[in-house]
DNA sequence: AGCACGCCGACT
DNA sequence: GTCGGCGTGCTC
């Protein structure tokens, strides 16, 4: 008999906690199961059952769980040891890992209510003024939560407050549990039972021969329904759209019981309803690449593909695909979320139909409860594309982990904890699974092509387009040497600017990239040199036209632009720095005729507004896209002539170990948005040093080179894939304390640690956001080196951190293998 | 994470 | 003087 369950809550605390199962629920407990258990004063809480026993607990006694809420377990084996994986590796807590795993709505956890005393007993004439307050609102509410109670009395400490009027007998509180899953209801309507026959069919006819508007639309339902007038029903919303349908008609039908209305579930999901298709076949080089990846799998667990932009990999994983299906095991394919267009969903569908399953963080809660559901579920999905909690769902069977762009640092979740990456987690998911894992990009990561040349994967490669389209003819405009010779005009180069004139005399379209990390446009006062700057963050405001505010792009503060300068006042202020906006307004000045659109951050925060752009782009209703890395990402565009790079350098230039690798990542993929299928497209970077090793990669698309030069840098500077890295971040409102608890962290890590390297504490560059300031530190750990001996000193040096006076003031945030 | 307990500053 | 802020510790 189990009579205790151990129950992982989705918090961040370490371990589980022991529950007694009472009687009436022994038969429902079990492993992977969730159940509601009350947790500290007063609070119910979701978990998931991770162990069922009949050990009692010897320093305290057990609560009840108080509620069983599955009938067949959510979370299977796999998961759950994944889940611990994930926490030791990424030094975080499993609760920490579930919360990441599950759909929010699966974790409901109760809110208190407060609610008036039946049997009020004392004369509310008595009450104090706040008293009075709470009781007012409750007489005309009925019930309230905390925070009403807060936002009525404008305190924050009220708990003192309605634990007191609670002793008085005024209130009453209770714990409320809301399931947070609804499931979607349409409303569909039918032929009433008794009129199917058709004696009463005619007399229900016969009776509304004053009705015209009523005989219409059974007349409609009839004839929709033909000879199945039993099983017959449609959607009502439906229904209402055919033409001589009148909502007064059919409500009087149904008032009248002639037509019958009955609420169905329906899910959220959008079934593909077209019909599917045979995959495109491959072409030689796609063939052999298929074959290559097979046979590499008899040798790997891991095959990277290195295929440039456009050699048709996506072919290539669907044919891997439905060899799988064939197989009868599920895949899972990831991309970064930016990369998860409309487009790729299409392609998948439109091979695959309703087999695949789609989960990424545009969809809602209530959407992502369905596709768990679904897959866990014979017959569901086979096969789901999705971003990076996608690893997280129930398979149980899994063949195939394909992992494309898998050089994306997107990739790495990095707040908050697990702050996992999900190309290093898919190979151990498929470890578990005992599951292929295929990395796709064109632009490898440094790690992984170590890995691949190393013959820790195999290696597979793709060197040639698709379709017969041409590599870009790639050029690089020297912005000092124009700047000398006046040559630029705002922010173009004239190399730039004359291929933009031609491109768009042929009727041919332009994407102009400009890094996300790039200036966007601050204020700066001509005379004094002020600069308005966030005053929780130690950065500049960022300027924003259409609203005309300034704001933090760290902490979200936003206020007024000002006329004058807040040092000086003088009304001389100026905008310096472009961002997307304003390269926009250039265009406009430049090209007054050409239809830009901006595809960022800004412009793509609806899921609407995201395929409305792509969409126009398409049907060539604009000219020009700016936009940031989102426009390097799985879009396919037949008809673009140029690629404009704005400002490489500062890709270039930033301070991280792998900036040279990403600046070449971005600058190869978003110049193979370059080309159409029977003439070469162009790409022109912008740079003030043009003789930079990586542009000279970039220009003759020699990864190998980028590889071997980096790789060399990574050892000398005992970086990846050489040593593992784990960061630690200090943070704190006190600047001294910052100091002193992060030069006292990294002392006692330097002592114990023998192989590792301990470097910092250095601030940041920027060193204070929301009024906390931040300093890093960084432990390098040798490859060769026990690395869980190494985590676990750090644990242990953490857990004496946490202790330590007055440095356990301070918040500690820990990253392995940071990107 | 929430929530309770305990210690200090600004108000009647 | 107290009320309400916030820091600290515990939760099966």
């Amino acid at each position: 008999m189990n009579s205790f369950a151990d129950v992982l809550l989705p918090l961040p605390i370490k371990g589980s906690f022991t529950y007694s199962i009472p009687e009436a629920l022994q038969y429902q407990a079990a492993v992977g199961k969730r159940v509601v258990v009350p947790f500290g004063k007063s609070r119910l809480y979701t978990g998931i059952v991770r162990a069922v026993h009949d050990n009692a607990p010897e320093k305290y006694s057990a609560k009840d769980i108080a509620l069983v809420l599955d009938d067949h377990a959510i979370v299977n084996y796999f998961q759950m040891e994944f889940w611990e994986w994930m926490a030791a590796y990424y030094m975080c807590n499993v609760g920490e890992v579930m919360q990441a795993a599950l759909p929010s709505a699966f974790l409901i956890s109760s809110e208190t209510r407060i609610v008036l005393n039946d049997d009020l007993k004392i004369d509310p004439s008595s009450f104090t003024d706040r008293e009075y307050l709470v009781f007012e609102a409750l007489s005309l509410k009925n019930v309230l939560s905390y925070k009403d109670v807060a936002d009525i009395l404008g305190i924050k400490t009220i708990h003192p407050l309605l634990k007191d009027m609670f002793d008085k007998g005024i209130i009453g509180f209770y714990e409320e549990l809301r399931e947070s899953y609804k499931a979607k209801t349409e409303t569909f309507i039918a032929l009433a039972a008794t009129y199917c026959d058709a004696k009463q069919l005619s007399a229900a006819f016969a009776s509304l021969t004053k009705a015209a508007k009523q005989e219409d639309v059974l007349m409609q339902l009839v004839s929709l329904a033909g000879k199945n007038l039993e099983s017959f029903t449609i959607s009502k919303k439906k229904f209402l759209k055919i033409e001589g349908v009148s909502v007064s008609g059919l409500q009087a039908l149904i008032g009248k019981n002639i037509i019958v209305e009955e609420q169905r579930e329906i899910g959220r999901l959008n079934a593909y309803d077209e019909a599917t298709h045979d995959a495109k076949g491959l072409n030689d080089d796609q063939r052999r690449a298929h074959s290559e990846i097979q046979e590499q799998f008899q040798k790997h667990e891991v095959v990277l593909l290195h295929g440039v932009t456009g050699s048709g990999k996506t072919e290539i994983y669907i044919h891997l695909i439905e060899e799988q299906i064939k197989l009868g095991k599920q895949v899972l394919y990831l991309l970064p979320e930016i990369a998860l267009t409309t487009q790729i969903i299409r392609r998948l569908q439109h091979v695959l139909g309703d087999e695949v399953g789609i989960y990424h963080s545009r969809y809602s809660m209530n959407e992502r409860v369905e596709v768990w559901n679904k897959l866990q579920k014979k017959g569901g999905y086979q096969v789901v594309l999705g971003a990076r909690s996608a690893l997280f769902l129930p398979f149980d069977n899994l063949g195939l982990i394909i992992v494309d762009e898998e050089h994306e640092s997107s990739f790495k979740q990095q707040e908050p904890a697990p702050r996992y990456h999900a190309r290093d987690m898919a190979v151990v998911l498929g470890n578990k699974h005992k599951a292929k894992v295929l990395l796709g990009s064109a632009t490898p990561s440094v790690d992984s092509y170590h890995n691949a040349i190393h013959e820790k994967y195999g290696l597979v490669k793709l060197e040639k387009r698709h379709g017969g389209i041409m590599m870009p003819e790639i050029f690089c405009a020297d912005v000092q040497e124009e700047k000398r010779k006046k040559k630029m005009k705002s922010i173009f180069s004239s190399l730039l600017l004359s291929n933009m004139e031609t491109a768009l005399e042929n009727r041919e379209q332009i994407i102009l990239f400009q890094n996300r990390r790039g200036f966007a446009p601050m204020l700066e006062c001509n005379l004094c040199g002020h600069t308005p700057k966030c005053n929780k963050c130690d950065v500049s405001l960022t300027y924003h036209k259409a609203l005309n505010l300034l704001k933090c792009h760290y902490c979200g503060y936003a206020e007024k632009k000002a006329i004058s300068c807040a040092a000086c006042g003088s009304v001389e202020v100026a905008l310096v720095g472009f961002g997307t906006q304003k390269i926009e307004e250039e265009i406009a000045l430049v090209f007054p005729k050409a239809k830009v659109g901006r595809m960022d951050w800004d412009t793509t925060r609806t899921k609407n507004a995201y395929q409305q752009i792509i969409g126009d782009f398409e049907d060539k209703s604009i000219d020009i896209l700016v936009g940031t890395q989102m426009v390097s990402k799985g879009l396919d565009f037949d008809n673009v002539a140029l690629v404009g790079v704005l400002n490489a350098d500062q890709m270039l230039n930033f301070p991280d170990f792998r900036a040279h690798e990403r600046a070449y990542q971005m600058m190869s993929q978003v110049s193979g948005r370059a080309g159409r299928k029977n003439k070469r497209g162009k790409v022109v970077i912008q740079t003030y040093s043009p003789d930079h090793n990586i542009i000279r990669y970039v220009i003759d698309s020699n990864y190998e080179a980028l590889y071997h030069s980096e790789i060399l840098l990574r050892r000398n500077f005992k970086y990846p894939p050489f040593y593992r890295l784990v960061g630690i971040t200090v943070k704190h409102q006190s600047l001294d304390l910052v100091n002193a608890a992060a030069a006292y962290f990294a002392g006692i890590l330097k002592e114990s640690l023998d192989e590792a390297e301990v470097l910092g504490p250095e601030f940041p560059s920027i060193a204070r956001i929301r009024g906390e300031y931040i300093k890093n530190i960084l432990v390098k750990i040798p490859r060769n080196a026990t690395t869980n001996k190494t985590k676990n000193t750090i644990l242990f040096k953490i857990e004496l951190f946490q202790i330590t006076e007055p440095f356990k003031k301070c918040r500690l945030i820990i990253d392995v293998d940071p990107v």
